[in-house]
DNA sequence: TCTGGGGTCCTAGGACCC
DNA sequence: TCTGGGGTCCTAGGACCC
């Protein structure tokens, strides 16, 4: 290495993830459990939702339904346990509060994941392997989670770190991609199969491997433009990520959902509109609170309904429906009525039910009141007036909550919400002259 | 009258994630 | 007997408009 240009790849983000969650929270509150066999179960003690070690040794996969893993729970005394999400909502709030700790910068991904921004803060340690340590060590002895932490240069590359950590035991809990000498990353990244990366299901995998790419390696080395022509712009962005090319930001602030589902599979079969509507109204009180919390409304609802497609000795039904709300609502009453008016038009009769749910479309209030002013003025009011409207929402809110995005013709300005970026003038003189042509 | 290009909006379906 | 419950984003295609 005679260069005077020495390149040192900072790990930009840290992925930090704990090992078999569920089990790992009830662990921590039943210290009989540790080093034993356990298996949590989904809701109506469905099927597996997470394994210990000792599970996972025994070739359990993820999801395994209930009556499949009997036998094998019995001859190895695996513990069964129901699952308990408020102690795991519980658990996992405090390590993200450890966490903020460590960086300022933090997204938390999933109940049991969390990425974490480095930029700035390389002083602070050695190496990012102590950091690393340094997390796990105080995690372990504030909440007794064991945790497993990756590096990288990109989201992609520290998720991959992060599983690397986790699946070799030399690594010791910790693994840094980015100070990876290049020769050693090759080596490791072509023992990976390509299916592991965040992004890449199943039949991607399928169509990569059919292309003759297999490991991580062989993606990261495919041009991302053919990435792009044959799978489309996610793929690409994948592979750019691994290349190190940083695609994917930190999202520091968490949005409101824009979908609001609640729904469950029935403990036992149901075959009337009654037990239906119960359930339902249910589901909807249970979404209307969601959606409360996040200070969202509501502008149409679905309801559907299916029946056990795993019984196929059984009649099969399964229908769904859309219901508009003319007025937008958060009012349980009136999403319930909404709901049960729905349902009457997909209930059929004669059929064993085992599933239903409601599926909420949840908007900002300021969005509907945006998108009202917007049909009021519509395109073709090419006036002050619609820039006045502009001008006056925009210093109600202090900030630039509409502007102008393109001009279509002479004859039109079209517009549309923009809340957080980019904002563009809304002052009439200002606005682009438009050429007819 | 005919033709074409460019654009929006909506929906369904596929793929992925935890 | 018994098979989870949430979410996101992208794309294609059709209807419609100028």
């Amino acid at each position: 290495m005679s260069s005077n240009s020495v390149t040192i790849n900072q790990p930009m983000f840290a992925l930090v993830d704990v090992n078999n969650f569920y089990v790992s929270c009830e662990r921590a509150f039943n210290p009989h459990l540790v080093n034993q066999p356990v298996v949590v179960l989904s809701n109506n003690d469905g099927c597996a939702v997470a394994r210990s070690n000792e599970v996972k040794a025994l070739g359990v996969k993820m999801g395994t339904p209930w009556f499949q893993l009997k036998d094998l729970a019995k001859q190895h005394h695996i513990i069964v346990l129901s699952s308990n999400y408020t102690l795991y909502g519980d658990m996992s709030d405090r390590v993200m509060t450890i966490l903020r700790d460590f960086s300022p910068y933090v997204e938390v991904y999933s109940i049991d994941e969390c990425f974490l921004g480095l930029h700035g803060l390389g002083k602070l340690w050695p190496t990012p392997t102590d950091m690393g340590q340094s997390i796990r060590q105080r995690i372990r002895q504030w909440t007794s989670l064991p945790v497993c932490v990756g590096f990288g240069a990109t989201k992609t590359l520290a998720k991959l770190a992060n599983h690397i950590a986790k699946k070799r035991s030399e690594f010791n809990g910790v693994c840094d991609l980015a100070s990876m000498p290049s020769s050693q990353l090759d080596a490791l990244l072509s023992t990976i199969e390509v299916g592991e990366v965040w992004g890449v299901g199943r039949r991607i995998s399928q169509h990569l491997n059919a292309a003759g790419i297999h490991t991580v390696k062989a993606l990261r080395d495919t041009p991302a433009t053919w990435l792009r022509a044959r799978f489309g712009v996610v793929m690409e962005r994948i592979g750019y990520e691994l290349q190190g090319l940083s695609c994917l930001s930190l999202e520091e602030v968490s949005t409101p959902r824009k979908q609001i589902i609640s729904s469950r599979s029935f403990g036992q079969l149901i075959y009337n509109l009654h037990e239906l509507s119960e359930s339902v109204a249910y589901h909807m009180s249970s979404a209307a609170e969601k959606l409360r919390r996040q200070k969202s409304t509501c502008n149409a609802i679905q309801v559907f309904i299916q029946t056990n497609p795993f019984r196929e000795q059984d009649k099969q039904y399964s229908n769904c429906i859309t219901v508009p709300l003319p007025n937008a609502s958060s009012d349980t009453r009136i999403l319930i009525r909404a709901a049960l008016f729905g349902l009457k038009h997909i209930c059929r009769k004669g059929y064993a039910y085992k599933k239903a749910g409601v599926i909420l479309t949840a908007i900002d209030p300021l969005t509907l009141y945006q998108d009202s002013l917007l049909t009021q003025y519509g395109a073709d009011e090419k006036s002050a007036r619609l820039m006045g409207v502009m001008d006056q929402l925009n210093q109600r809110y202090g900030r630039n909550i509409v502007s102008v995005f393109s001009v279509g013709s002479l004859k039109s300005w079209s517009m549309r919400r923009e809340i957080m970026s980019p904002c563009y003038t809304t002052k009439w003189s200002d606005l682009p002259i438009a050429h007819a042509s």
